[in-house]
DNA sequence: CGGTCACTTGACCGACCGGTCATTTTAGCG
DNA sequence: CGCTAAAATGACCGGTCGGTCAAGTGACCG
């Protein structure tokens, strides 16, 4: 695309990013990660479904352009949450909304007697922020065999309730 | 600094990237993370002393900066891992230095029975991955609490020993 | 057909960035 | 003091980047 035709549409390369984040921010929360958290599966075997496709999508796309992508999120936020707040503030919310899910089947799970009660809030940002990490080293041995070794350590993330007075 | 003092010294700026990982990589690895892992203390407790360390780090910065600087490797690994591959393999190197002083006390811990066999290998990766990713988090929420909140769950992740056939 | 309006094009602009270099300052030393 | 070598300076260069804009294209519409 021509730069002409860009700015046709989008006023600043930082209207880009935002656009970018809305766009793919829900696709993500609701399509990659929300396809993993198939209500219809037992909440388990939703993370292990998770893990299978941040395997694949992250294998596909070295298969395909030679390099791991990582999480364009997480790599977003590492790069720009510290020189624009307005980015960072959007990153944060695709990252709630993430977490919103992984906080259902929390809460489904332990509902269902399948795991004793914990603080299913903190859980589910602990496991976002292991998947993050996970993708962080892979990435960073541009490998994602790492994801499948790690990855699934997910499961044996637990944060107790804290006791309340 | 002026610029030609700099290019005195050095002959590039990746060349500095590349120093500063060198430096620093060696200061975190065997500085932050080991005065973490002091051996005197008994393993598991070592956790807790890292995730204070990593806390009150992130927060003094946060009081001077006024940002969350998250850590300065993750930052980088995410920036530029796929665009330099020298690069990518040299913090790879630093991860694997500092995920080494897990695996230690990990090891440490399990021969002393403090902790159940496990996949001590695999279990350091997964708790250097976990330590980038809350980071990430809490640098996108700018909030050095949420160290607080999560890395503790940083004991309880666990890969079992695949059964070896 | 001619008009209009969404869209495209690429030349252009100023700012900045990585890097060079001749010149000057400074520090150490006999 | 004067010599030397290390280190600092800032003008300068080419390239790129974000962004502008006047001119062009083409599709739909009356």
């Amino acid at each position: 695309m021509q730069k002409g035709s860009f700015y046709h549409f989008l006023p600043s390369k930082r209207d880009l990013a935002l656009a970018v984040i809305d766009d793919m921010g829900d696709d993500w929360a609701h399509g990659f990660v929300a396809e993993a958290f198939d209500r219809h599966l037992p909440p388990t075997e939703r993370l292990d479904y998770l893990v299978d496709a941040a395997y694949y999508w992250q294998k596909a796309a070295k298969d395909i352009e030679g390099r791991m992508p990582g999480c364009l999120f997480g790599n977003l936020a590492l790069e720009v949450s510290t020189r624009d707040d307005v980015l960072r503030a959007k990153l944060d919310a695709v990252f709630e909304k993430a977490r919103a899910r992984f906080h259902e089947t929390l809460d489904e799970a332990v509902e269902s007697g399948e795991l004793p009660p914990l603080d299913t809030h903190a859980t589910s940002a602990a496991m976002l922020a292991y998947l993050e990490g996970v993708l962080l080293l892979a990435k960073t041995q541009n490998d994602p065999e790492v994801v499948l070794r790690l990855l699934p350590a997910i499961k044996t993330l637990r944060i107790e309730l804290r006791n309340e007075n």
